[in-house]
DNA sequence: TTGTAGGCGTTATCAA
DNA sequence: TTGATAACGCCTACAA
C-alpha cells in the first residue's frame, strides 16, 4: 500500500493551507467555490481518504456503535440476534455510523465494562442484546447524565436504560386465544431457561390468559432447559410420559417446537390432530416444516433499526429519560395448530 | 460520564512525566519497580483507561478487522455467515483484535473500496465473506505488497488474496457415493443461483462423480434460483411435474432441501421411500426435521477462526504469497436418504 | 475567505 | 531509569 495521502499533501499540491483544505473537505460551504473545486479535484486525483482515527481523536467522537451480543459457549448466535444485527447495521450505515461487534460469553454485563469501552474511545454508544443480568455502575450518581446505551430484547428501564423489546405477552395471548378457539382445553407449556426474564413474561401471559377464560388447572409446564432444539426433544419425551396428554403444546421458541415436533411425529402422533403445536420467534424454517408451524414473528429487523434510532436520539438529547419502546409481534397461524 | 482521565492526569498526580507514565503502563519492564507500582496504583484509583483512538493514531494501527458480509437485499444474513462470524469474533478476541462489521448489499466488492477503508484507518485488515465478484484494484503494481485481506468461502487466490474455503466438492462426492450405495440410479440436482461459483463447483462435483460411476444421463438439473426455502418449494413443484421422477434429490443447500421436503411431503410422497433428499451446510434444524435430513456440515466456526489466523500471519509476514486453506466438511447421513 | 496556532492523548526518539 | 519533545493527522477557534 502506497504512502498515505494526508491533508498536508493536498495542501502542498494546491498551495493552500492545511486548515483551508480541511475546511474545503468537511465544511464545503465555508470556503470559496474555486478552492472547493480545486481541493476536491486534487483530493480525488491523489486518492485522498480522511484518516478517521485522527478525526476522531480531534473531535472526541468515534461514530461507532458497540454491539454486545451473547453467544452461549460455543453455540452460534441465535438467528433472532442475527436479524437484529442486520437491522442495526442497516440503520447505522444510513446514519453514517460504524458497528463494532463483540460477542460475550455469558449474559452478565457490567455497566462498568461498557463504560470502560466507551472511555477507551472505540465507540461512543452501545447496544446490549438480551442482557439478562445487567449490573449497574457502582460509582454513579443517580441523576448523572444517562449512558448512551440501549438495551435490546430486555427491559432495563428500571436500571436507567432505554430499551427496545417485543410485546411478548401479546404474542402468547394470541396463541392462547387461537388454541381456545380451536377448542383445546388442556395445554402444555414448554419453557426455556428458567432464570431468564422472557420466560417469566411468556409463562405468565399464558397462565393469565387461560385463567381469564376460566381454565385454571389445565396447564402443564414442562422444562425445556434451553431455547434450543435438543431441549425440545427432551421436553417431548417428558410430554409423552404424561398420564393424560394435553391436546395443545405451546413452546416458547421455534427451536423448542421443532425439537418437539421431531419427537412426537417420530412416535407416530399426528400434528395437529393428536397434538397441536405452536412456536415463537418467526424463524424462516417454520413456514416449511411439515406441517408448517404456527408461530409469532418478532419484528427483528425493526427492533435493530429502532434501537439505533433510540441511540441517536439519546445522543442528541431528544431522549432524556429512559424510555421503553415495545414493538408488536405478528401472530402467524399455520397448519400445526 | 465524568471527564476522561488521561495520562496527563496520572502524571500530575504522581509527579512523574507523561512519557514515564505511558511507559509504566505499556512497557512495565522498562521502568523501575516502584514507579510501576505507583503508576498502576494511581491508575486504578482514578479509573484510568487508555484512549485507544489516541494510541492508534500514534502507533498508526487500529487492531481492528473489518468484516464485509453480504446481506441479500433485506434478507437476513445466512446462518452460515453467522457461525463464521462467531469464529471470527472468538479468534479476534483471543488475539486482542476488534471486529467491525459491515453488511454489504450485493456481493460485488471492489478492492479499491476496501483499500479506502483501510486507508481511513478504521481497520488494518479485512475479511471478505462470500465475495462473488471481487474487482481487483486498478492502480496496483503486480508485485506490490499484498493486501491484508482474506477471502472467506470463495477462492480468490487467483486475484492475489489468501482464501479460506470448504472442500465443497468432497462434500458432494460423499453425498453421491452415499446415494449410489443406497441403490439410487436416477438423480435430480437442485441448484442455487446460477451465477455463483459455489454452484458450479457443486454441480460439477456431482456430475463428475456420477459419470465416474458410469451414470452419465441420469441427472436432471432443476434451478432453485436462490439458496433459500421458497426456491426449494419452486424446484419441488417442477420436480413433481417430471415425467419420470428421479429417486434421489441432491439439494445444494439445507434451505432448498427443507422447502423441497415441505412440498413433496405435502403431496403425499414419502421420504426417503418415494424420494431421498439431501441438503448441504449442516444447519442445526436439519437434525430435527421429519425425517432428519442427510447433509454435509461446513466447519463454519473453524473457517472464521482460521481466517483470522491467516490475517495475523499475513500481517506479521508469515504468509507472503496468496495461499488457499481449504477445510474438510463432514458428511452426516440421516433418515432422509 | 484564508492562514496561524494550539490541541486531541499516546507513543517514540533522543538526551540527560 | 527518566524527562523533554516531536510526531500521528485532523479540527477549530481566532486572527488576519
Amino acid at each position: 500500500m502506497n504512502k498515505r495521502i494526508t491533508l498536508a499533501d493536498l495542501a502542498e499540491k494546491t498551495g493552500l493551507n492545511v486548515s483551508t483544505v480541511s475546511r474545503a473537505l468537511s465544511r464545503p460551504n465555508r470556503v470559496s467555490t474555486e478552492t472547493r473545486q480545486l481541493v476536491q479535484k486534487v483530493a480525488t486525483e491523489l486518492g485522498y481518504a480522511v484518516n478517521i482515527v485522527a478525526r476522531n481523536l480531534s473531535r472526541g467522537t468515534s461514530d461507532t456503535i458497540l454491539v454486545l451480543a451473547p453467544s452461549f459457549s460455543g453455540q452460534a448466535i441465535s438467528p433472532v440476534f442475527t436479524q437484529i444485527l442486520l437491522g442495526v447495521c442497516e440503520e447505522a450505515t444510513s446514519l453514517g455510523l460504524r458497528v463494532m461487534l463483540q460477542q460475550c460469553l455469558d449474559q452478565t454485563l457490567s455497566a462498568n465494562d461498557v463504560i470502560q469501552s466507551l472511555r477507551a474511545g472505540v465507540a461512543d454508544s452501545a447496544l446490549i442484546v438480551a442482557a439478562q443480568n445487567w449490573m449497574p455502575s457502582l460509582d454513579r450518581e443517580p441523576d448523572e447524565e444517562s449512558l448512551p446505551v440501549v438495551s435490546i430484547m430486555k427491559d432495563l428501564t428500571a436500571e436507567g436504560l432505554t430499551s427496545v423489546t417485543t410485546q411478548e405477552a401479546d404474542g402468547f395471548v394470541a396463541i392462547v386465544d387461537h388454541l381456545l378457539r380451536r377448542g383445546h382445553k388442556r395445554f402444555a407449556y414448554i419453557a426455556g431457561p428458567k432464570e431468564i426474564k422472557h420466560e417469566e413474561i411468556r409463562y405468565r401471559a399464558v397462565c393469565d390468559r387461560l385463567t381469564a377464560h376460566g381454565y385454571t388447572d389445565n396447564l402443564v409446564r414442562l422444562e425445556g432447559g434451553q431455547f434450543d432444539m435438543p431441549s425440545g426433544v427432551r421436553a417431548a419425551e417428558r410430554f409423552l410420559e404424561l398420564p393424560e396428554r394435553p391436546s395443545a403444546v405451546i413452546c416458547c421458541s421455534d427451536a423448542l417446537a421443532l425439537g418437539f415436533l421431531h419427537v412426537v411425529q417420530g412416535r407416530g402422533l399426528r400434528v395437529p390432530d393428536d397434538v397441536a403445536v405452536t412456536g415463537y420467534d418467526g424463524m424462516d424454517y417454520t413456514g416449511f416444516t411439515t406441517p408448517a408451524l404456527t408461530t409469532v414473528a418478532q419484528p427483528t429487523v425493526e427492533i435493530g433499526r429502532v434501537a439505533v434510532q433510540a441511540l441517536a436520539d439519546l445522543k442528541c438529547g431528544r431522549i432524556t429519560r429512559p424510555r421503553l419502546v415495545s414493538l408488536s409481534p405478528t401472530f402467524i397461524p399455520r397448519q400445526s395448530s
